[in-house]
RNA sequence: GGCCCGUUCGUCUAUCGGUUAGGACGCAAGAUUUUCAUUCUUGAAAGGGGGGUUCGAUUCCCCCACGGGCUACCA
């Protein structure tokens, strides 16, 4: 058994937008798919009709090609265990729900959905299960004639599973180890609705992992309650040997308070939640993404990654290749872990300055032409030697624009504050000098120019920070900014004399 | 309510019985800088409570408390 190949499935189901924790799962089951040389597959879980969202599954395949998570099979990718779409599946699992019904491990139930809920009202705790089956409407307390009718007349019913009680049932989790829950406190699962002859998730999934050749199933923890079912379900099909190990992962939490980070919260806080934007075709809302917000995504997927997870040592800026060698389920933590927003913009930041400058050049472009320049007027490398001067002090590529402004478009204001500490009465005369101390500049690119104007101002016996700050009020717009003849290196000459007439002329 | 899982700085976490309980984010202070940021240094900051086991528990066991999940003809 342990020869088999790795093979492991990441299985949305397409409701709406993939959730940044379904998005670690995801990743968790590509590292391991990866690590072991093993398949990686897109399966999708679309058994209940009433919750599809059209357009889902296709956010969520163009999602994994964003962050760069690749599939070897499944919808959208191919391969030889399809169909992939569990809605496509029918055939297969009525073949299989009627094995089950065959060797009476499953049984036929009528008792409707209303009748039901009647019950519960009715008995509190109420659990369809060994000690009440008999005294519901079932093929177990009925004749088969009167099943047999009931279906000949176009009744619906529901599979469900049959489960002997009062045995201890283990699950052996990587990450938790056993894992002891007792069968009578399982429910006789509706396993497959004559409705829409389609199965529920239990059956589809075990199913679908078994004829899939499924190795590993790595999931949320959300499922460590139902796992000694699937269990029993691979027994009652006689696929315990090739049953799947079992690795639950612990939840991703808000942030703040309690409870599983849900989707409202991204919005609530301030941080997306969805790798990308996402507009909800039936209430028109919009949600926030992280490809739309600016990150990289290097970046979420490293800071993805550390979220239940560590490489036993402190190193914390990973790649995507690093973490495929590195990533061990045995070292993921078991506790669930509250989503830290201020980290995951730290970790973008690191990515921001650990990219190429040309790169980030061009993710620049669009934010630049969204402010109005017209980009074309500048060279490549000019937009990427403005964002290797400013990229240390921000967090996303839009930041860039409010940090490089001035490189773009002269200042049209001047900041109050700075004028007031430093446009003294004399700056005026002084800017005139140093007007003419640049028209003498041959060199004007960096170095050159500093030693000259520096060497100007120590031969006046000028004040060194006033001087240079008018200079960089004049040309800025605000004492702020990378190094002052980095910038008028880049801005030229011409331009950089015209800003400071401007200052003279604007500033009183 | 029942069942399951969990519990180390504010947050993410290291520690596989003996440590000044380490790192990172964030925060604070300082250094550097003609400005801002980067960078560097430093600082504050943690084992839920109670029982055991042991020469010795953050680490192993039990109880409690708290947190989380599940309890559908949803996944």
């Amino acid at each position: 058994m342990s020869e088999r190949k790795v093979r492991v499935r990441f299985a949305p189901s397409p409701t709406g937008a993939l959730h940044i924790g379904g998005v670690r799962t995801a990743l968790y089951n590509y590292l391991f798919a990866r690590q072991h040389g093993g398949d990686l597959i897109f399966r999708i879980e679309d058994t209940d009709s009433n919750r599809f969202v059209p357009g889902a599954e296709e956010y969520i395949i163009e999602s994994f090609k964003w962050l760069g998570i690749n599939f070897d099979e499944g919808v959208s990718f191919g391969g030889n265990y399809g169909p992939y779409r569990q809605s496509e599946r029918r055939d297969i699992y009525k073949k299989y729900v009627q094995v089950l019904l065959d060797n009476g491990k499953a049984y036929i139930a009528f008792d409707t959905p209303e009748e039901l809920d009647a019950k519960r009202k009715e008995i509190p705790n109420f659990q369809y299960d060994s000690s009440t089956r008999l005294s519901m409407r079932n093929s177990l307390s009925m004749t088969k004639e009167e099943v047999d009718a009931l279906i000949a007349e176009g009744k619906q019913y529901v599979v469900r599973f049959k489960i002997e009680p009062n045995e201890d049932v283990h699950v052996n989790d990587i990450i938790r180890g056993d894992v002891v829950i007792n069968s009578s406190i399982l429910d006789d699962k509706v396993l497959y609705k004559s409705a829409d002859e389609l199965p529920t998730y239990h059956l589809a999934n075990i199913v679908d992992d078994h004829l899939m050749e499924v190795t590993h199933v790595i999931r949320g923890e959300e499922w460590l309650p139902s796992a000694p079912l699937h269990v029993l379900l691979y027994r009652a099909f006689g696929w315990a040997e090739t049953m799947p190990e079992f690795a639950h992962l612990p939840l991703l939490l808000k942030p703040d308070g309690n409870g599983k980070l849900s989707k409202r919260d991204g919005d609530r806080l301030g941080f997306p939640v969805f790798p990308l934007e996402w507009h909800d075709p039936k209430s028109g809302e919009v949600s926030s993404g992280y490809r739309e917000s600016g990150y990289l995504p290097e970046a979420v997927i490293n800071f993805l990654a550390l979220l239940g997870w560590n490489p036993g040592n402190d190193q914390e800026i990973m790649s995507l290749d690093e973490l495929v060698k590195l990533f061990d389920l045995h070292r993921c933590s078991k506790a669930g872990a509250k989503f830290d927003y201020e980290k995951a913009r730290w970790f973008n930041h690191e990515y921001i300055l650990k990219k190429d400058d040309a790169e980030i050049a061009e993710l620049f472009k669009p934010v630049l032409s969204a402010h109005g320049v017209e980009v074309s007027a500048y060279s490549d490398a000019y937009l990427t030697s403005v964002v290797s001067l400013v990229k240390s002090r921000v967090n996303f590529v839009k930041e860039l624009w409010e940090q490089s402004r001035f490189f773009f478009v002269a200042p049209d204001t001047y900041a109050e504050k700075d004028i007031k500490k430093r446009w003294k009465e004399d700056t005026p005369r002084i800017m005139t000098e140093l007007i003419e101390v640049l028209r003498g500049i041959e060199d004007f690119s960096s170095k050159p120019s500093e030693d000259i104007v520096i060497g100007w101002i120590t031969e006046k016996e000028y004040h060194m920070g006033n001087v240079m700050n008018a200079f960089r009020l004049a040309v800025v717009g605000e004492c702020k900014g990378p190094h002052m003849f980095d910038i008028t290196e880049l801005l030229g000459k011409e331009e950089t004399i015209k800003r400071i007439e401007k200052a003279i002329n604007e500033i009183k």
